[in-house]
DNA sequence: TTTCGTTTGTTCGCTACCGCACAAAGCAGA
DNA sequence: TCTGCTTTGTGCGGTAGCGAACAAACGAAA
């Protein structure tokens, strides 16, 4: 019942927002109903299509996004133009954490990594709710928390792992946020969020497909 | 005069504090007086001997630390043993973000890179001052942000750079948080930390000193 | 069907770094 | 002063990954 009046109301109100997807971001369905009804007259719904940058690094953030069934790579890029992958974000998380951290701009680079669809919200509007320092603000630093940890990973295999390695480890992150097991992606983009060559991903994807334990065209 | 009646007051509670280290952290001393008075009771002085372990890996926090001549260095560990420094933390910062992150522990593990005095506070106190979501919070978070940026650098330098260039990344972090110029340590643990070889430290050292850029024994 | 652009596979030096082994230097304690 | 331990310097194969160059496969548009 409470989610056929959330519907009605959804309609109500004009949102274009189909109001299941909200359960297909962790962290919207981790919030208090109150909180989630407050949102969802904000949420908007948008579709990202592959390598659309969400944010530019240095930019101030309009929008934060959750993920619903896209995928979303945050890059840091250096001077020189090269650049590695610091951390992906699915439908477990939020892009665009820094605009409740504080600071104003961000370091990093928020690339489409897998085409699919987003709820977004209004980045002033996140920033109030967090700072009622309820549900909101806790949940949103318990995901930034396990957001580091996950950085912090990408730290170390850059500098313990083999190429092989972190192909392994980047698919697997991107299967865990995937709904299916099919990725439409190529290996020039793979070796670009790696920070790796191209050719170094195409041997490293060859010698998975002859394992048997994946298969491309 | 208010800081008369400061050190007074830290004396009158049999606190082993020096007032005038509080100024020597930069997060501390950017507080407003009323919470900094509020902490002095609570604030212990304690001295890091090189190579001490602050926290390790999983852990829960008993305290949070705020160097002011010590510096720590965030080490992320993995199963085999072998780790990779992900951040350095001095003067300017606190360890144990975790602990007002929400996360009970934390990945990684804290060691004393460079001996010297801290400051510290017991976690539960900085955790209620923390969530009375004022301007604590705010700073915390602000740090932490600065933080999560440093991270990623580590993370694309050790993909990008060369041993030379991350040592020499590494010397200036140690000297952006040093008093003086001089650092006591040894190219085995700088090897640990920065997850490479002692012998590259050693040649890097070398070549750093031919060119007239740093001196050691 | 042809053509052209994109994506993938393969090869060939080259270099940085690793693991190992060992020598040299410095320092502390007996 | 001698001895032993820690720290630093150096050399030597082995290898993973880079840059460049090019061939093959594939697909979409003309």
């Amino acid at each position: 019942m409470t989610q056929r009046y959330t519907l009605r109301r959804v309609a109500r109100e004009a949102c274009i927002i189909d109001f299941r997807d909200l359960g297909k971001n962790f962290l919207l369905s981790a919030l208090p109903t109150s909180v989630r009804d407050r949102w969802i007259p904000h949420l908007e719904s948008v579709e990202l299509p592959l390598s659309q940058v969400v944010y530019e690094s240095g930019a101030t953030l309009t929008h934060v996004y959750f993920p619903t069934t896209a995928i979303v790579s945050l890059l840091y890029v250096m001077e020189n133009g090269a650049s590695a992958e610091i951390a992906v974000v699915g439908n477990e998380g939020i892009v665009g954490i820094s605009r409740f951290m504080g600071g104003r701009s961000t370091p990093s680079r928020a690339v489409v990594q897998s085409a699919g669809h987003s709820l977004r919200l209004n980045a002033e509007f996140l920033e109030e709710e967090f700072n009622q320092a309820g549900p909101v603000l806790h949940l949103l630093l318990r995901y930034t928390q396990a957001l580091i940890t996950q950085m912090s990973q990408t730290a170390v295999c850059n500098r313990h792992h083999s190429l092989d390695q972190q192909l392994c480890r980047w698919l697997l992150l991107s299967l865990d946020r995937l709904k299916g097991d099919e990725l439409v992606m190529t290996q020039e983009l793979i070796a670009n969020m790696l920070g790796v060559r191209r050719e170094g991903v195409s041997e490293g994807a060859l010698k998975l497909q002859q394992a048997g334990l994946i298969r491309y065209a």
